[in-house]
DNA sequence: ATTAGGG
DNA sequence: CCCTAAT
């Protein structure tokens, strides 16, 4: 079992006694409710749905060939993978208390392991690849809440196999975590597909979690100077020669008390590179079902886009008082958002008319003569403005013709084409619509700010609304931000600036970057920091400048931008969340996560398994506000799927491969934790393997 | 507030 | 990323 400590709310729940924390189990109901829904909702289920539907079973039908086609996917691999896991049981109490200690300063965890991670540096310079043993104890005597940390640095990782090797096994073997071809497992780890970067290695041997409390039955490290409290975790994959090929992924926690024997996991020493190559037998469903969802979204992707003159009043009576046009998928959301607001004051707003009058609006200042010839017309959806009141109920009905934009400010050379003055533009009207933006209310040419005053109470009424009332797009930030302009929109994007505090965006050529600040940022993470230190924009540039002081401090990172030449670079400053959030809805913009990110990530997950986001947040991301758990997880999902395609149809900042080799690994061996502890029926295996 | 999943 | 159901 893995016995796992929790926050500090946990620990006092359980009175203080070690109640170890297992991986939480999915509740039943979950992952069925899909199910329920699409049952409920059956009879709403539009052609789409059902078209979609049929698709999806045809696939699953043909799920056979389609799942031997990918069985060298690394999906197919890490899902086959023999997870074994060691564990002693650690029944301390006092390890526990330590271990909460550790978590509770946690915040302090980063720089202290930014410390260490330097003094290994260090250290690794001035002897590299020899007496491992030393490090740890200098880590030890450095931090001694950290002791998962403690093992060997990087460096000596990645510069010294055979050091790593015989460290291990010899510890292996004095803590009978290890069989006696634990050196050969590691070895075979090393060379396969982990990975033979340092970081990698490091990883690998980077204690898992500092929630792993349990002590080691045995002093493992070597150097005996290992806290005792400390938890480790060692996970090797080696491809076995038995039908069940699959990296073995063994976890070898000091608190944990399965002992699944490695029996089904053998070593091979043919370690290729790229590691995983599956044979995989298991997690076939799995696979399926991946693959099932992956082609059955293409239905509902169509028709979003295909439909553009879809209104809600086809899907939704109740609305057929509104009426709302979506050019862009986009601003569907926020657009519908936006409509529920106003539908509750009986509004009818076009948003087509919003778009197409606001460019029309715009004031184009450019040198380019084509400029002028913008045109902004969305065809029979633009209408004159004119208010129209009508009801018989209390409602007003609205038509907007226009939105008073803020004066766009478009700067583009002479040189650029008719394309991307037009891509420019729209990129900032995007970036306007799609970031901070909002609404403004005017009644007689005043402006409207008590949001909570009702229609009425504005004077608003049916009657005098006509021509009194009208519509302003405002900036909803105060600095500049290249909110929805993402790393690759900037190379289409000449320099364009607004007038207001809209949206500036850069130059494409210039070399800052949108995403320098994060860029820089994360630079100044260390791959050995285990909470992603990345500074949360939002924060730091929020009007109030309300960031988090104490936090910062807490954890001492340093806010200093480095170069921003990062090819990570991808980090978009937002744009102004607190107005957005005021907003009821604007899509928060697109914040690519950095590799540094996902690596915090991925170490974090290594440690906590999925399942537990809140605390993969708070460890790994705690400074990164706007990286909520949901986030987290949902880039694990992308990160799980991005390493089972090929790299060439993955997108985005390139993620290490030797990454994607730790999700998949990881995902692999989370999962098989979990469904360990699901089956009513535990499989006889793993029952035998967890005695 | 979290988690898990679908969109 | 968003949205939601279920916890």
């Amino acid at each position: 079992m893995v016995f796992q400590k929790r926050t500090s709310s946990e620990m006092e729940s359980c009175g203080g006694s070690h109640v170890a924390e297992m991986p939480r189990v999915p509740k039943s109901a979950r992952g069925k409710r899909s199910v329920r829904k699409k049952e409920s909702q059956g009879q709403a289920m539009c052609a789409f749905d059902l078209l979609a539907t049929v698709a999806g079973k045809l696939l699953d039908e043909g799920e056979g060939s389609l799942g031997n086609m990918s069985a060298g996917s690394p999906v197919l691999a890490a899902s086959a993978k023999d997870v074994c896991v060691k564990q002693e049981q650690c029944d301390e109490e006092g390890k526990h208390l330590k271990n909460y200690v550790m978590d509770q300063d946690s915040c302090n965890e980063s720089a202290l392991i930014s410390h260490i991670a330097s003094q290994r540096l260090a250290d690794h310079h001035s002897r590299k690849g020899e007496d491992l043993n030393e490090v740890p104890k200098a880590k030890s005597e450095a931090v001694d809440k950290e002791p998962s940390m403690i093992s060997c640095t990087k460096a000596d990782l990645g510069s010294n196999f055979g050091a790593i090797a015989d460290r291990w096994s010899s510890e292996s073997v004095e803590s009978g975590a290890f069989t006696g071809d634990a050196a050969a497992n590691v070895m075979a780890l090393a060379a396969a597909a982990f990975n033979k970067n340092a970081p990698d290695m490091y990883n690998l041997l980077d204690p898992m979690d500092v929630d792993v409390k349990p002590p080691p039955l045995v002093s493992s490290d070597s150097t005996g100077e290992m806290p005792l409290y400390g938890g480790k975790i060692h996970k090797s994959v080696s491809f076995p020669r038995g039908p069940k090929g699959g990296a073995e992924y063994s976890v070898d926690r000091e608190n944990d008390d399965d002992d699944d024997k490695s029996s089904g996991c053998t070593h091979s020493s043919t370690a290729t590179n790229r590691g995983f190559r599956p044979n995989c037998t298991a997690d076939q469903s799995r696979v399926k079902k991946f693959l099932a969802c992956k082609y059955r979204k293409v239905a509902p992707a169509r028709m979003h886009k295909g439909d553009l003159s879809y209104s809600d009043a086809d899907r939704k009576p109740s609305f057929r008082n509104k009426k709302m046009y979506y050019t862009r998928q986009r601003t569907q959301r926020s657009t519908f958002k936006r409509r529920k607001m106003l539908d509750r004051h009986s509004t009818l707003v076009s948003e087509e008319f919003a778009k197409s009058n606001a460019k029309r609006t715009t004031k184009v200042n450019a040198r380019e003569p084509h400029a002028a010839s913008l045109e902004a017309n969305k065809g029979s959806n633009s209408m004159p403005f004119h208010g129209s009141c009508k009801s018989n109920d209390c409602h007003v009905k609205l038509k907007i013709k226009s939105f008073k934009v803020p004066e766009l400010l478009i700067e583009i050379p002479e040189t650029a084409s008719v394309g991307s003055l037009k891509k420019t533009v729209l990129e900032a009207v995007n970036a306007m619509l799609g970031g901070g933006l909002r609404v403004g209310v005017l009644h007689h040419g005043k402006k409207i700010r008590d949001d909570s005053k009702t229609l009425m109470q504005a004077g608003i009424g049916h009657d005098d609304m006509l021509d009194n009332i009208g519509f302003s797009l405002e900036p909803n930030c105060t600095r500049h931000s290249s909110q929805l302009a993402a790393p690759e929109d900037i190379e289409f994007l000449e320099t364009v600036e607004t007038t207001e505090p809209l949206a500036r965006i850069a130059p494409a050529d210039s070399s800052s970057k949108h995403g320098e600040l994060d860029a820089s940022q994360e630079l100044a993470l260390t791959p050995l920091t285990a909470n992603y230190q990345g500074n949360d924009h939002d924060s730091v540039h929020s009007p109030g400048g309300i960031s988090s002081p104490e936090k910062a401090s807490a954890n001492s990172r340093a806010i200093v931008p480095v170069t921003p030449v990062d090819s990570s670079a991808g980090a978009i400053v937002p744009a102004n969340k607190a107005k957005r959030s005021a907003e009821q809805g604007q899509r928060r913009i697109r914040r690519p996560f950095s590799v540094a990110e996902v690596e915090a990530l991925v170490l974090a997950v290594e440690k906590l398994g999925t399942g537990r986001w809140r605390d993969v947040k708070l460890r790994a991301f705690d400074n990164a506000k706007h990286r909520t758990y949901v986030d987290l997880k949902d880039k694990w999902k992308t990160l799980v799927h991005t390493a089972s395609i090929s790299p060439q149809q993955r997108r985005g900042e390139p993620v290490p491969q030797d990454l994607l080799d730790r999700v998949l690994a990881a995902q692999s061996y989370w999962s098989q934790q979990q469904a360990k502890l699901q089956p009513k029926t535990p499989p006889l295996a793993e029952a035998r393997l967890l005695t």
